[in-house]
DNA sequence: ACTTGATCATGG
DNA sequence: CCATGATCAAGT
């Protein structure tokens, strides 16, 4: 039987979008590419952003470069995610770029991060660099919405990175603030800057930032799907 | 060993 | 430049 084959349009619910992502799991990514015919690199270090693309195929996610939800009609955002031998995630979780300006009135509610984060189907990816690309097993997806508790996190997190960025600290937050997300630059190097406010409301050019997950609030998230 | 800050490819 | 997809690798 060889029904597996890519879904040629976007799934119309979450039963057949987790359908199909199950059909993937214990599959190879060589093999995933060739019945796409696509060439797997021998490292991701110029191919940062291959496997996701690779999954969005076989998923029916319009590839290309859209401010929306992989699957906005049935509201879920797809994310890969590298993870190690133990199920532990190997990467931090880009989610979005951080707004750093034209932020007053801006609350957590109505947030990009919390939007995106509203619902999540997670591919788990064997990511450890001693694998070749090619040889690296998808795992069990896992499709996602934040908790109570999740959610609180977050919205901490986002509330204490937004309030410093409307004061104008922006270059003053390092990777280090927040719990479970953080901001750090997200940007094609460090030449490209973008604007942002100063401590005393002046304009200031800076590197563009993202909302990232960090590993240990995903390695919770994997390891209570793991264990049930 | 691990995280933070820097970086890579592509399309619009 | 900004958005998408992320991982790399220097520094701690």
């Amino acid at each position: 039987m060889h029904t597996l084959e890519p879904l040629a349009h976007p799934p119309e619910n979450e039963a057949e979008l987790l359908a199909q992502a199950q059909r993937l799991a214990g599959l190879t990514l060589g093999e995933l590419a060739l019945r796409v015919g696509l060439t797997p690199p021998a490292d991701l270090k110029r191919d940062k952003g291959w496997i996701g693309v690779l999954l969005e195929l076989w998923l029916g996610a319009s590839a290309g470069s859209k401010p929306e939800q992989d699957f906005a009609a049935i509201g879920i955002e797809l994310k890969t995610i590298p993870i190690d031998s133990l199920g532990r995630p190997l990467e931090t979780t880009f989610v979005c770029v951080a707004p750093l300006t034209g932020n007053t009135g801006v609350i957590w509610e109505t947030s990009h991060v919390r939007h995106k984060l509203k619902r999540v189907l997670w591919i788990p990816v064997e990511g450890e660099r001693a694998i070749p690309v090619a040889e690296r097993r998808v795992g069990s997806p896992l499709l996602w919405s934040p908790d109570r508790e999740e959610e609180e996190q977050l919205r901490r997190d986002w509330e204490e990175l937004m309030d410093l960025i409307v004061l104008g600290q922006v270059e003053r937050i390092t990777a280090r603030h927040g719990e479970v997300l953080q901001l750090r630059p997200k940007a094609a190097n460090s030449k490209a800057l973008t604007e942002a406010f100063g401590a005393h409301g002046e304009p200031i050019l800076t590197l563009p930032r993202g909302f990232y997950l960090k590993k240990n609030f995903t390695a919770a998230l994997l390891a209570r799907h793991f264990m049930m």
